[in-house]
DNA sequence: TGTACATCAGTGAACGCGCGTTCACTGATGTAC
DNA sequence: TGTACATCAGTGAACGCGCGTTCACTGATGTAC
């Protein structure tokens, strides 16, 4: 079960797929122990500092991976629309990013509580805001109608999604998924004209 | 310094004090125990037992407390504004929201993450939320137009302010309170016509 | 080809820490007779 | 009035626990000669 000579990294990644696993099922962070990723992995906690310095470094590295899931969903979902349907563009993107909360709740609270300790990039929540700032902003450009100032725009409904959400987390459960889809189109609607 | 006959109660709003205390100075949940508390009211863990079964009754008892106080400071601000003001009104009310969250970020955290802990009533998110529907709805009734349906206008107001809060709470804290005001006022200007 | 040695992946056991909670207690203040 | 006792507020010390981290180690796999 020893990784051959070499491929000592590969118990990197798999430490990290533990401890991702874990954020998924536990509810918080307080869960995510160095001590419970390595009983998750099948290992000695000691294994997990040849691949982490500390804690500290785990979560980073877990939530750099997550970012770029995240960024690659909303990527994916904005593709299926044609470059000119620019609303339609950002209701898929602002709904991918809320299936990825939904559906990850740990992460997602994870990323955003420990946001400032990312370096700032593209996987990072600075980046993922400033795409969709670029996207309103080339459709103004283009023609789309807007109530407000693109940047406005793209910055209110990202953050009336993101409350959206965080309430979510926060709630009993017995909210659905549609409620929360329904928000996105509800605030899309009220910025544009 | 020990409390006198039938004056033990005494200590129970001294050991409330200083959670407070201990929860504005600190910015989590996790540094507010048990231990920390009793010696933030420079007493013994054990006293505390005497007045709360166990720590989540501590808390329990602290998020009450707090949602009284939140309550109290919107219905102040509310008050500062004529009846038939209804946008005014809400205004203030919100941006009384915002200050109080701002300046308790630790009290504002627990209270949002612990909120389904709470027994429902008017110390509570949703009796806050609903008094907010309630005004404006009685607005719409006298006239005040509104974008959307009075209900809607609120939740999308408060849900928006809540997501520009919890994202100032794990920003840099460069963000200036100013801005988050603004936020309130373009909210504002967005559901009604 | 054989053998001594370096390198690598991973571990077992221990450390000190702070936590929530319990329990027998201390000692002052009140009450009964 | 005195005295035995009940009641109250609060405590000291200990418990077991899980945590992050360290360090000397094991044993397999490669390399040098």
């Amino acid at each position: 079960m020893r990784n051959p000579w070499g491929q000592g990294e590969r118990l990197r990644v798999d430490i990290l797929r533990a401890a991702a696993q874990l954020l998924s099922e536990l509810d918080g962070e307080q869960g995510l122990t160095i001590r419970g990723v390595a009983r998750a992995a099948g290992i000695s906690p000691a294994s997990i500092y040849q691949h982490f310095s500390d804690k500290a470094a785990l979560v980073q590295g877990l939530i750099a991976y997550d970012y770029e899931q995240l960024a690659a969903a909303m990527a994916r979902a904005e593709e299926l629309h044609a470059p000119e349907a620019v609303l339609d563009r950002m209701r898929a993107q602002m709904k991918a990013y809320c299936r990825f909360a939904l559906d990850n709740p740990g992460h997602y609270r994870l990323m955003i509580r420990l946001r400032h300790t990312q370096p700032e990039g593209a996987g990072s929540l600075e980046g993922i805001v400033r795409q969709v700032i670029a996207l309103l902003e080339d459709g103004a450009a283009a023609g789309t109608r807007l109530r407000v100032p693109p940047e406005r725009a793209a910055v209110i409904v990202f953050v009336g999604v993101h409350g959206r959400v965080a309430l979510w987390h926060t709630s009993d459960g017995d909210e659905q998924a549609e409620e929360i889809m329904a928000f996105v189109d509800e605030l899309i609607s009220l910025v544009s004209v």
